[in-house]
DNA sequence: CGTGCCATTTACTCAAGAGTAAATAGTATA
DNA sequence: TATACTATTTACTCTTGAGTAAATGGCACG
């Protein structure tokens, strides 16, 4: 009985269930947050195809037709995953840019940072998902994005090997070795398995740079 | 005109048309294997979740149940086309296992026939397809199969680190660091570009291998 | 010769799941 | 208070593509 019962003080304490214009909208993207997530869980687990929009829907206690009002639909959902992943990735290489120190030690620091985005839920996924799952309409600017990626780690081997911290016969090559060694722990590494992401990092960075030192 | 026209030479000096129990057999195996070739290429091209059983039947000239007659569903399809290519891989590290040489020399021999392999369509298909793709009665199979050749390829590190050809500190990173590096090439590597295939592997393995050498 | 198997096709069934229309209710703001 | 907007649901539609039943026709072999 007394369902709904009156609050216990008029004055109201706690903060007020009314949300001005910009709770409002914070509100609107952390909800939006949410279902990405709750997306990109499901894409890992079972694969993109595997999961319908209804599993996602459904593993937040929601409907879909939801889904489509904070995202739209399913390709549009994948691609935001995405392209979060692949900004985390870039922030990385930026981030690193900024930094002074060897050639080497700079690539270093990015190969580590790279393999420990890998290990987390959105750049898992655009490593598992493969590019030919996306729309083709939006396959390029995907692309676009991964590439600066690319371009990133070469550059940093390039310098590396010009200030003679480390030495390489071919930038591109070594590049994707580096990049396909640290991809692929998306695919074997299991999150919460026994080694940390940080530890298994550090040791394939060192595995990897080893054979370029001078 | 003359539509049905009669053999040239009643002796029929080339293979005759009628076929006896062995040749159909063949035939029947030949078949199949087209079958596997069409699929495994489309699975490659837009992925496996992208082609219908009705364009690989299209890229043969037949129909869909021929599929069916011949292989079962998709999944089976599927499956074969990975049994195929982690056979060829398995094939690779038993060629190796009876080959002489120092460790290095074995496990380089062996990285570089992998690398080719994954060029190569149907080891490819292992790499870009991934195992959640398959059914859960089969996973377990490919698991283990799948399982096999990573082992491979650690005893061959482990190997090279015994007898002194290779310094290793970690073998179990050290094996999936080189498989991520050249599984990462059936994602980037477009069959008939510039570099061969054969090259690739070469330098790959001179960069990935550096780094344990003593 | 006729009987039955094998290859192959046509023409279907059926389910899953993406996407949508429209209703409901709560909240903000004039 | 009236009005309009936002969040959310229910209850659909429609397409795609996997898988199947059944018919056809040839070839082999008794």
């Amino acid at each position: 009985m007394n369902k709904s019962a009156a609050p216990a003080s008029p004055a109201a304490p706690g903060p007020s269930p009314f949300r001005n214009a910009q709770q409002r909208e914070a509100d609107r993207a952390s909800k939006r947050d949410a279902v990405l997530l709750a997306a990109v869980h499901l894409f890992n687990q079972r694969g993109f195809h595997a999961t319908s929009l209804d599993d996602v829907a459904a593993s937040l206690g929601v409907s879909k037709p939801l889904i489509y009002h904070y995202l739209g639909g399913k390709d549009q959902v994948l691609f935001e995953c995405m392209r979060i992943g692949l900004q985390q990735l870039r922030e990385a290489a930026d981030e690193v840019a900024r930094q002074p120190g060897t050639g080497m030690d700079r690539l270093k620091r990015f190969l580590r940072r790279y393999a420990e985005c890998i290990m987390e839920d959105f750049s898992r996924c655009v490593i598992r998902t493969g590019d030919e799952t996306l729309s083709p309409e939006i396959r390029p600017q995907f692309r676009a994005l991964k590439s600066e990626i690319d371009h990133a780690m070469r550059k940093l081997i390039a310098e590396a090997a010009a200030d003679g911290s480390a030495k390489v016969t071919d930038v591109k090559l070594t590049a994707f070795a580096f990049a396909g060694a640290l991809s692929w722990t998306a695919r074997w590494h299991e999150p919460g398995g026994a080694l940390q992401p940080a530890e298994i990092a550090e040791q394939m960075v060192e595995i990897l740079t080893r054979g370029i030192s001078p």
